[in-house]
DNA sequence: TCACAGTGGATTTTT
DNA sequence: TCCACTGTGA
C-alpha cells in the first residue's frame, strides 16, 4: 500500500536500502511523502523495529508533520515505546546530551541559552557597549563552531585585531557557559560531536541503536551536523538523506554544499536519486524558476516539470516607490479574491527584508485585508514569556546566573545594579554560582543589611520552589509561582493597561503551552525548561485564520500558497548588496544564494506569481532613487518583462474603499 | 532605582 | 520609520 501513490523516482527513494542514498527533491516533489513512505515501508514490508530508525529534520515543525504523517501511512502500530525516533537535530542533541551527561560534564538541568543570553554573555566577554560588534562576534563564534572549531584554534588562526579579539572572547564565552552549566544552540550538535568522536562506548551504542537514518533538507547542514551523521552512522547504518542544492539558503549560518559533495565521496556507493517531478506548480511558474536557477553552476543537473497545466503566466509590474508597490498589491489581493473566489489563505506576499512588512501592512489594513506577518520577534521571545522562563530555568539549574540576574530584577525587588556587582565579585572569588555566593557569610560584610535581606529572601524562595518542582506537577508548580511573585501585578503597575494586558495574555498563553506540553508528554519541569528552549516562533500558537500571509523569503521555504506575490526584487535588496562587495571569492557563493533565494520564493507558488520592484524606495530618511530592476528578472526570461505595467483600472484608481467596492462589483457584473 | 527623552543604526534567523 | 540603547534628573 506504500509505493501505490508514489512516483516511479519516489518509489525507488523509498525502496533503495542497499547503499547510502542521496535523494534531490527539487521544490514541491513530494519530499516529506518519500521521507514518511519510507518510514512506513521499513516497519511494515521489512518488518524493521520502529526505535531504530531516527528521522531527522531542522525545524520542530517539520518533525511534527513528519510523526503525523507516518502516524497515517503506517499500520503497525508506533505509539509509547515503539515510536521511530523523529526529532530534529537540537532536540536529538538535548536528548543526546542528557543521556550522556556525565561524559559532556553537564549537569541533567543544564540551561540551554538562546540567542540573547549568548549575547549577553559575549557582550561582558568583549568588555563592550557596542552591539553591533558584539553581534558580529556572536555570529563569528556561531561560525566556529559550526565548523567545529574550538577556541585555541580560533586564537591560533586569527591574524586581524579583530579577530584576535574575537577569538579571545569565544575563550571565555565557553568558560563562562560552562561555569553556567549552560550551551547555547550550536553546542547541541558540536557537543555530540566531540563525545562520539573520544568515547568509542558511546559511538557504538548509538551506532546499534540507530540502524536507520532519514535525513531532512540536507542541504541545510553545517560542517558539525555533517560530522554528526558521520558519527552516527555506523558500518551497519542504512541512511537517505533528502535535500534539495537549489533550495540551500542558510549559508550564511554555516551551512555549507560541500556537504552534498562529501556524501559522494564519503560514500563511493552513495546512490543519487532526483525528484523531478512538481506537484505544486503550474508550469509558467516552473519555467521562471528553472530558468532563474539556471543561471547557478550546478552539482546536479535538475528541470522540474508538472502535470498540472501552465497556468497564469507571470507578472512583473515596475512601481514609482515602496508605496504603490504596496498598494498595488492590496488592490490586486482584493480583487483577485472576487476574480476567483479565493480565500485571503490563499495569498503571500514575500519579501527579502523583514523591514519592507510595514508599508505592505499598511496597505493591506487600508484594504481591509486580514493578514499575519511571519517572523519579527519571536512568542518565546518576548519580554515577558523570558521573565518566566528565566524563573523556570533558575529552579532547574542554579548554576544559570543570567537567569538569576533576570529573575532577581523582575519583578523589582530593590536589587539594583551595584548590589549585583558585589555579589558577583563574591561569586567570582568563591567560585560559585550568584545563588550560593548570597548565601555565603562574607555576604554579610560585603553588603548591606538592607541590599541582603531581599537577596536571602529571593535565594530561599527560589529554594522552596527548586524543592516543589521535584515533588509536584509543573501546572501546580507554575500557578503558585506566577502568583507568588505577583507578576500580573506588576505587569499592570507599570505598563499602560492595554500592553499590560497584552502581556499578561501572552503569559498565560505561555502557561497553558507548557502545562499542555508537560501534560501530553509526561514531562517535568526540567524537561520543559529544555524544551522551551526549542521552541520557536511558529509552535505557539497555530493559526487558521483566514489572512494573507506576509513572511520573508527565508521563513517561507517549505511552504506553498495559491497566488504569491514578490515584492522589492530590486538589484541590492534581491540580489541584497550587503557584503557582496567584499572578497571575490566570498561573493559569488553569496550571490548564488540570493538566486536561490530567489528561486524559493518562485517556487512557493501555485497558480500565479507576481513579481514587483520599485525605482525608488524609502530606507530610513533617506529615499534611494534610481533603483534598477534585479537581474533575477531578466533570468526568468519573461517577455516584456521590463516594461511599465499597464495604467491602474478603475477599480486601482479608486481611494475610498466604497469606491473600491463599487468598482469591483462593476467588474464582476461585466464578467 | 526608574522614567524619560534624545541618538544612532537598521539582511536573512529552521534551533 | 521605528526600535533599542544611553545618559540624565528625580
Amino acid at each position: 500500500m506504500t509505493s501505490a501513490a508514489l512516483n516511479p523516482a519516489q518509489r525507488e527513494a523509498v525502496r533503495h536500502l542497499e547503499t547510502p542514498c542521496l535523494v534531490l527533491a527539487g521544490a514541491g516533489s513530494g519530499k516529506t511523502r518519500v521521507i514518511a513512505s519510507k518510514l512506513a515501508y521499513l516497519i511494515d514490508e521489512c518488518g524493521v523495529a520502529a526505535p531504530s530508525i531516527a528521522a531527522i529534520t531542522f525545524t520542530n515543525k517539520a518533525a511534527r508533520e513528519m510523526l503525523e504523517r507516518a502516524r497515517t501511512l503506517v499500520q503497525t502500530p508506533i505509539e509509547g515505546r515503539r515510536k521511530p525516533l523523529i526529532s530534529t537535530f537540537h532536540a536529538l542533541g538535548v536528548h543526546f546530551l542528557r543521556t550522556e551527561a556525565q561524559a559532556a560534564a553537564l549537569k541533567p538541568g543544564f540551561s540551554i541559552f538562546a540567542a540573547d543570553d549568548s549575547l549577553g554573555v559575549i557582550t561582558q566577554a568583549l568588555g563592550t557597549t557596542d552591539r553591533v560588534l558584539a553581534r558580529a562576534v556572536q555570529s563569528q563564534i556561531s561560525l566556529w563552531k559550526n565548523g567545529l572549531i574550538e577556541p585555541d584554534e580560533a586564537v591560533a588562526r586569527s591574524t586581524g585585531d579583530r579577530d584576535q579579539a574575537a577569538a579571545r572572547a569565544y575563550r571565555e564565552y565557553a568558560a563562562t557557559l560552562s561555569a553556567y552549566q549552560a550551551v547555547d544552540f550550536d553546542d547541541l550538535i558540536r557537543l555530540p560531536v566531540r563525545i562520539l568522536e573520544r568515547d568509542l562506548e558511546v559511538r557504538e551504542r548509538w551506532q546499534r541503536r540507530l540502524r536507520y537514518l532519514l535525513i531532512d533538507e540536507v542541504q541545510d547542514t553545517n560542517a558539525a551536523q555533517y560530522a554528526w551523521l558521520r558519527l552516527l552512522a555506523g558500518p551497519l547504518t542504512h541512511f537517505t538523506a533528502v535535500g534539495d542544492d537549489d533550495q540551500s539558503i542558510y549559508g550564511w549560518r554555516g551551512a555549507t554544499l560541500d556537504n552534498l559533495q562529501r556524501l559522494g565521496t564519503d560514500y563511493p556507493t552513495l546512490k543519487v536519486i532526483k525528484l523531478e517531478q512538481n506537484y505544486r506548480s503550474c508550469q509558467h511558474i516552473l519555467n521562471a524558476a528553472n530558468q532563474v536557477i539556471r543561471a547557478n553552476p550546478k552539482l546536479f543537473e535538475k528541470t522540474l516539470w508538472s502535470e498540472l497545466g501552465p497556468g497564469d503566466p507571470v507578472l512583473v509590474s515596475a512601481c514609482e516607490d515602496d508605496e504603490e508597490e504596496a498598494e498595488r498589491i492590496a488592490v490586486r489581493i482584493s480583487a483577485m479574491k472576487f476574480e476567483r473566489r479565493a480565500r485571503f489563505a490563499d495569498f503571500a506576499v514575500l519579501y527579502r527584508s523583514n523591514q519592507q512588512a510595514r508599508l505592505l501592512e499598511q496597505a493591506l489594513r487600508k484594504q481591509h485585508i486580514p493578514y499575519t506577518v511571519t517572523g519579527g520577534t519571536s512568542f518565546f521571545e518576548r519580554t515577558e514569556v523570558r521573565d518566566l522562563a528565566a524563573y523556570l530555568r533558575l529552579l532547574v539549574n542554579d548554576d544559570d546566573d543570567p537567569a538569576f540576574i533576570r529573575a532577581v530584577t523582575t519583578p523589582r525587588r530593590g536589587i539594583g545594579a551595584a548590589t549585583l556587582e558585589t555579589l558577583g565579585a563574591l561569586a567570582g572569588e568563591r567560585q560559585c554560582s550568584l545563588l550560593a555566593a548570597l548565601f555565603e557569610t562574607a555576604a554579610e560584610s560585603r553588603l548591606a543589611a538592607r541590599q541582603l535581606a531581599p537577596l536571602r529572601e529571593f535565594g530561599a524562595f527560589i529554594h522552596r520552589f527548586t524543592w516543589r518542582a521535584e515533588r509536584e506537577t509543573v501546572a501546580v508548580v507554575i500557578d503558585d509561582l506566577l502568583a507568588a511573585i505577583a507578576y500580573r501585578d506588576w505587569l499592570f503597575d507599570n505598563e499602560p493597561d492595554r500592553q499590560a494586558s497584552q502581556r499578561w495574555q501572552n503569559v498565560c498563553e505561555f502557561v497553558d503551552w507548557i502545562k499542555r506540553r508537560a501534560e501530553e508528554d509526561g514531562r517535568n519541569l526540567l524537561e520543559m525548561a529544555q524544551l522551551m528552549a526549542l521552541a520557536s516562533r511558529l509552535d505557539g500558537r497555530e493559526d487558521d485564520s483566514d489572512a494573507v500571509r506576509l513572511s520573508t523569503l527565508h521563513a517561507a521555504k517549505g511552504l506553498e500558497w495559491p497566488h504569491v506575490f514578490l515584492a522589492g526584487v530590486e538589484e541590492g535588496l534581491l540580489p541584497s548588496s550587503v557584503g557582496l562587495e567584499d572578497d571575490a571569492a566570498d561573493a559569488i557563493v553569496r550571490f548564488e544564494e540570493e538566486r536561490r533565494l530567489m528561486y524559493v520564493g518562485i517556487t512557493r507558488a501555485q497558480r500565479s506569481l507576481q513579481v514587483s520592484w520599485c525605482r525608488q524606495r524609502s530606507r530610513g530618511r533617506e529615499r534611494v532613487a534610481e533603483r534598477e530592476p534585479s537581474r533575477f528578472i531578466a533570468e526568468m526570461g519573461l517577455d516584456r518583462a521590463l516594461e511599465k505595467t499597464p495604467d491602474l483600472s478603475p477599480e486601482q484608481k479608486a481611494q475610498t474603499p466604497q469606491e473600491r467596492i463599487a468598482a469591483l462589483q462593476a467588474l464582476l457584473r461585466k464578467s
